[in-house]
DNA sequence: TGATCTAAATGACGATCGTTATTATAATTG
DNA sequence: CAATTATAATAACGATCGTCATTTAGATCA
């Protein structure tokens, strides 16, 4: 059956939800269509009306979680509260909702070229953020350089603080990294 | 048929050499075990008969890998040359020989307790490694910190480097963190 | 209002997933 | 040497994978 253009675009919204989540859990090849359709409570048929395949609806659901994630940020935040959550352990232990870089980086190299170039934008655009933040007495490229290092102190500790089986030696990992990247 | 004792222990460490490879190349779930019996020239009722289950053979194939990198490392080492070669684009286009905890950090999370208890150890031994080449002269805990840091540091740089679609980006990840870490 | 279009649902497709039972074969053991 | 044991190969299992053709029904448009 047909539903108006504003119900469609809420389904899609849904879908996309539902995958943005849903990857960030159980990883993108861990995702089945059917899952992902029980969890946007619809059909896996009515997915493949709105995006054709499944590479293309992860391209958009990658987009998705970026974007949403970038809204999140405060317009006017301080690096270091920026820092400490997102090496808390409640970022830690709720993947589905938290940092999409972290929670995809290692599937990346295996993903379609659409789906990549979302990804590194996004890269791109955390470490603009990162370095926007940055004490303005350096100049850009030393800003440019610590923003690139800290983006891959955070995503590291984080994924490594994710796979560790000892929470005491996870703990240690955000916490070390956050004392380190306070210098 | 059966085999002699020491031919099944060198299909076995076939199989494990084979799956090792494969599992950084692919990603866990990404490695079928039809594929794996293949890359290791067998079929995949010998390796039922060897593990019994592919849990089973990932918990070994793990251990097997973080093993195989541990032997790689030259007793006397300088930790510079350690971060230079880890954070060198060499590294970064061959997961397969690569660093197991970048290889397979995200999947973690979903694995077996068993699989990631291998992974945790091996993350230990690799944060003991980097602290003992440390100075000297900074006191054990200050020493333990800034390993913790390091390894993050460095999974994270180069799982990152790996997973950007842009030349450029990924190799100013590598200098940037290489740079860093040398301060 | 009547014709057209399209999102959603249904059901099935071949391929691949991990797993298992069975069989063949040869090393090991008594 | 005979009996036992264990590895490897074969073939098939049900489940799930991504995909697609078809049908249904209601919104959109002339």
């Amino acid at each position: 059956m047909r539903v108006s253009k504003e119900q469609a675009a809420k389904n899609r919204e849904r879908i996309l939800d539902a995958a943005s989540l849903l990857m960030r859990e159980r990883g993108i090849s861990g995702m089945g269509v059917d899952a992902l359709a029980d969890a946007a409570g619809m059909t896996h048929g009515s997915m493949y009306s709105q995006f054709g395949s499944k590479e293309r609806l992860v391209e958009e659901a990658v987009a998705h979680a970026i974007a949403a994630k970038g809204r999140e940020a405060p317009d006017g935040f301080a690096l270091g509260d920026y820092v400490s959550q997102y090496l808390s352990a409640g970022h830690r232990d709720k993947p589905g909702s938290g940092c999409p870089f972290a929670a995809l980086c290692c599937e990346m190299p295996r993903q379609s070229g659409g789906v990549r170039e979302r990804f590194t934008a996004g890269v791109r655009s955390m470490i603009g953020l990162l370095g926007g933040r940055m004490a303005s007495t350096l100049k850009p490229r030393q800003r440019e350089e610590k923003a690139l290092a800290m983006a891959a102190s955070l995503v590291g500790a984080l994924v490594l603080a994710r796979a560790v089986n000892d929470p005491k030696l996870s703990g240690d990992i955000l916490r070390a990294t956050r004392n380190t990247l306070a210098d």
